[in-house]
DNA sequence: TCTTATATTATAATTGTTATAATTAATTTT
DNA sequence: AAAATTAATTATAACAATTATAATATAAGA
């Protein structure tokens, strides 16, 4: 049950080199609960690696993606979202203030398999988002 | 059924001006089965409008977005693409080869609704994406 | 510890998109 | 229909996110 270790491991094994940026970035990611951009990632270890560079953090995510401990996701504004891979769950995103949550969900699996029989092709997995009002934004909505 | 009289007329409901520049993009988007992005609309009009500005595509996928008439579509990849709406529908993505193929499904409303009840949104849209390998990249597969 | 391959840094380049200001064109008012 | 008004277009610059480059530093294995 330690994410943390095993997502370590999982670099090993894949033969990828543990730093110590990346061993922070990682940590970041699993402890944050606000799927981060990049920049916050970057501002956030400002404290801890005065020197890091911008390009370390792209890059290393990069990396993780690749080795499939996180996730990369892109929502129509400008920069992308870095989710470490736990459980598979949906997205419920604020159209108001931004704020995402975790919705789990079983995979629509009948979906996938109607998508591929209609299209012929191999489908290999899907992605969902719901969009709304929070319910802070919810009750301060203007009529 | 003829779509691009529909659209401008509704814009010309909602008050924005029919210039030839709309008409053009409006048209391209309907006839274009290719989910273009902004510069592929830039480009396909260069020889009707030598004077177009890019700036002028997105400014009016920009109207066309808010007045309801265009969806603005943002996969991994760099940039946004643009569908003109009609009925709803998902997108099966190729992950080989970026080929987008419509995929008519009836919303899953009941997943917005839990969604819903699940987290306090209140829920407005979501969307979805199926990725996979299309049947020519399938064939081509390397194993 | 030495070596080698890889990672990091600093910086510049690139790309998609948006902002600005001047010009032009569409609509409204006279 | 002409003048006035409003909005759209253009050309350009600015911006922000991301990626490429080259030099330096560091991790892991011999």
């Amino acid at each position: 049950m330690n994410q943390l270790k095993e997502a370590l491991d999982s670099l090993k094994e894949t033969g990828v080199r543990i730093t110590p940026q990346r061993h922070a970035i990682l940590e970041y990611l699993i402890n944050s609960m606000s799927h981060p951009t990049a920049d916050e990632i970057y501002k956030a270890l400002e404290g801890k690696f005065p020197n890091m560079s911008v390009a370390t953090v792209y890059n290393n995510l990069r990396v993780f993606r690749e080795v499939g401990l996180v996730k990369e996701l892109t929502f129509g504004d400008a920069s992308s979202r870095f989710d470490f891979v736990t459980t598979h769950h949906y997205h419920v995103i604020c159209e108001n203030c931004g704020k995402i949550v975790d919705f789990l969900y079983p995979g629509l699996d009948e979906v996938e398999h109607l998508a591929s029989h209609v299209t012929g092709f191999k489908v290999e997995n899907h992605r969902m988002e719901i969009y709304g009002l929070c319910p802070d934004c919810t009750s301060k909505e203007v009529h």
